[in-house]
DNA sequence: TGTACATCAGTGAACGCGCGTTCACTGATGTAC
DNA sequence: TGTACATCAGTGAACGCGCGTTCACTGATGTAC
């Protein structure tokens, strides 16, 4: 293929700096990202960014799509350098890599996990992506008790159906009561990442690592996974 | 002290009013509260809510401690029903009860427990309500295993001290262990809420309150609680 | 019980602002011959 | 290599809208004598 014109590397580059001055902009102002503040920042009028996304809503759709693919493969990196045999490292570097990206970019992270903003309908674009975390935990546990039924509560027939599902579109290889334990451990770790990153946790804990870590090894224990 | 006067009285009838109708906008436009809005919704104009509040944050400051006052009440309720020695029946009582209230006022929920509105700061007076169900919460577990210390990763330091101060403010009478495991109860409960509420569960999950109960179930018995 | 004055609710116009999006345009970059 | 035309990026003005808040005002309700 022909290498690509001066204009079109030009024209990505300038998508990727529009992207970037929206990042930063819903950094400062929250979900609300205002098409007339980006231009500003980029010194540019506000309608030429109507020759890169043809809305808002389609600038919107493509900072949680990519969103969702920083988060994920940031938590793939940090769950792939550790040991294979080590499943507890393995399920904590996941948690404190979600964590950690968080952190990092909080009004990113309420995009994709906060209040839904308001008249924007995700498209099914950003269904996929969101799914990323619940693969690798879901991976860790299977590694670790293949197909037993952990003891307890008996898991209602309706999610058992639903699990049962979600088991087969994606080849097996795992139970449904512990995938039911999985998708606690990945429920448990959006709500401590929010109730950290929306500030909910001011004035109650301090030391807030490891409570965070403490928290995401009482899910391991629950999703069987050997200290 | 003397009768209120027709006009004290219409004050704060319309005052109700005023949130009413503020809380019927949230429903629909979700958190970028339009004073203006809300004065057409009520056949004012918009200077005329100035009466009443003083600005749209204090407007919007009503709504929350309200809101969470509402939702603790709705707990404290359904939770003050079921025989006290049921303890497992309370736990999943005051849980059910927060789920109900927050699909039925999701706009209010999304509020309390969402993205911060921006250029919104939560004053003080919001901190208080906010922690009532996490009480609840602990009376349940304490009044099952007093002070005993749980099993399993060893609560790191920090936490420890977090978790202790917290007990002395609120009079004692359960174990920093135990309390660290109520938090994962609490946690876990505005996880499972919020993705049920902002739309995260879409595609995923059908037999909602089945698998909402389970997951408390998971979690109660992580708590300690008898089946 | 009636009158005079003070208090207060609600009006209507205005200020100054920001927003998403459209459209005709200029001028530069790219392409075909 | 040079010229003629097509493509495209970015401009600037405008449209129509909504917002929070202020201010001088009218007219009704409340209070003191």
């Amino acid at each position: 293929m022909p290498a690509p014109s001066l204009r079109a590397r030009i024209r990505t580059e300038l998508m990727e700096e529009i992207k970037a001055a929206a990042r930063r902009r819903l950094a400062t102002d929250g979900a609300n990202l205002s098409l007339r503040a980006v231009a500003r920042d980029l010194g540019m009028v506000p309608s030429a960014l109507y020759r890169y996304f043809p809305s808002r809503d389609e600038l919107l759709t493509a900072l949680i799509v990519e969103g969702y693919g920083a988060m994920a493969e940031a938590a793939q990196r940090a769950e792939a350098k550790v040991s294979r045999t080590d499943l507890r490292g393995r399920w904590l570097a996941t948690g404190h890599a979600v964590r950690d990206w968080a952190l990092a970019h909080p009004a990113e992270y309420g995009l994709l996990y906060g209040t839904p903003v308001p008249g924007y309908a995700a498209p099914q674009d950003t269904v996929g992506p969101a799914s990323s975390v619940i693969f690798i935990l879901t991976g860790i546990a299977a590694s670790a008790t293949p197909a037993e039924e952990p003891p307890g509560t008996p898991l209602p027939e309706g999610v058992r159906a639903d699990l049962r599902r979600l088991i087969d579109q994606q080849g097996g290889g795992i139970g449904e009561g512990l995938l039911e334990r999985v998708f606690a451990g990945w429920t448990h770790l959006y709500g401590l990442v929010s109730f950290e990153v929306f500030g909910r946790l001011e004035g109650t804990i301090q030391a807030r690592r490891d409570y965070f870590e403490h928290q995401m090894n009482l899910m391991a224990d629950l999703a069987g996974l050997p200290a």
